[in-house]
DNA sequence: TCGGTCAACAGGCCGG
DNA sequence: CCGGCCTGTTGACCGA
C-alpha cells in the first residue's frame, strides 16, 4: 500500500513538529531509523526532503511471512495455550488447527467490540506494554499475549501514521505561506530597484533603515540653518570641523 | 472489482 | 544475547 499519498516513496519526507497532540510514548530518544522526531525542540516545523537510497531494505522479501508459517509464531503457539475465546475468526470455523496447534492457513481474526474497547482503554493509559500488563490483558481478553502485543504495535503505527498525515498537511500549509511571502518580498525588492534610479538617495531608504541621529538624538533636523535632509548621512560635519581632528589630519 | 482496513509477520535496531 | 519496539509488508476481509 505504501505511505498514504506517496505511493512510490522515492522521497523521504522528514518532518519535525512540536506536536502537543502527539500521543505520549515511551519510545527511546535515539533511534537511527526514526523519521519522525517526536520531541522536536522547536515550535516551528522543520521540513527536509531526502532521497531514500535503499528504501529500507528491511522486509524486502516479506512475502515469506505466510508461507513460512513463521518460526516465531510456532514457537509461541507451542509455548502458549491456544485459547481464543472471544476472538472472531471470520472464515472457517474457529479453532481449526493442525496437530501442532497452529491455525491452518492465515485466517482473519476480528477482535470483538469489547476486546477492542478494552485494548483502546489500555492504550489510552499507556501506549506501551510491560510483560505483566500484556499477560493480564491477554487473560482478560482471552487472547494470546502475542496478539495483545501485535495489537499495540499496530495501534502505535496507526497513531503515528495519522499524526504524520496531520503534520504533513500543516507543513504543506507552512510551505505555501512561505512561498507566497517569498514571492511578495521578491516583488518588493524589484519595485525598490526600479525606484532607485529615479529618486535621491535619502528617498530610497525605507523607514527601517532610518536610525536615530547619534549627535542630536533626533530623527529629522530641527536646525533652521541646515538643509531639509532629515539627518546627515555619513560622518558628522562637526567631526571634520573640529580643530582637533583637523589638526590630526594636517599632521 | 477494487481500495481501505487490520491482524499478523519478518527483519532490523537498540538498550539492558 | 534477549526482549521490546519500529517499519514495511502480506493476505483476509469488508463495503462501496
Amino acid at each position: 500500500m505504501g505511505f498514504h499519498g506517496f505511493p512510490n516513496a522515492e522521497l523521504v519526507l522528514e518532518l519535525g513538529l512540536n506536536s502537543s497532540s502527539m500521543v505520549e510514548t515511551t519510545r527511546r530518544p535515539t533511534k537511527k531509523s526514526n523519521l519522525m522526531s517526536f520531541d522536536h525542540p522547536l515550535d516551528q516545523p522543520s521540513l527536509s526532503l531526502a532521497l531514500s537510497g535503499d528504501s529500507c531494505g528491511g522486509a524486502a522479501g516479506g512475502g515469506s511471512s505466510f508461507s513460512n508459517a513463521s518460526v516465531k509464531r510456532e514457537r509461541e503457539v507451542a509455548s502458549e495455550d491456544s485459547e481464543r475465546g472471544g476472538a472472531i475468526y471470520i472464515s472457517g470455523e474457529e479453532g481449526e488447527e493442525d496437530e501442532d496447534g497452529s491455525v491452518n492457513g492465515r485466517k482473519k481474526l476480528r477482535l470483538t467490540k469489547a476486546q477492542s474497547g478494552l485494548l483502546e482503554e489500555a492504550f489510552k493509559l499507556h501506549t506501551t506494554l510491560n510483560p505483566q500488563k500484556k499477560q493480564k490483558l491477554a487473560r482478560d481478553l482471552k487472547l494470546r499475549p502475542r496478539q495483545v502485543e501485535v495489537w499495540f504495535q499496530n495501534r502505535r503505527a496507526r497513531t503515528k501514521l495519522k499524526q504524520t498525515e496531520v503534520d504533513c498537511e500543516y507543513l504543506k500549509k507552512c510551505c505555501k505561506r512561505l512561498t507566497d511571502e517569498n514571492q511578495r518580498l521578491r516583488r518588493e525588492v524589484e519595485e525598490m530597484k526600479t525606484q532607485r534610479v529615479s529618486q535621491p538617495i535619502y528617498m530610497q531608504l525605507s523607514a527601517a533603515t532610518l536610525t536615530m541621529c547619534p549627535s542630536c538624538e533626533q530623527i529629522g533636523d530641527t536646525n533652521p540653518a541646515s538643509t531639509n535632509i532629515p539627518f546627515t548621512l555619513g560622518p558628522k560635519k562637526e567631526f571634520f570641523n573640529s580643530s582637533l581632528v583637523h589638526q590630526r589630519l594636517v599632521n
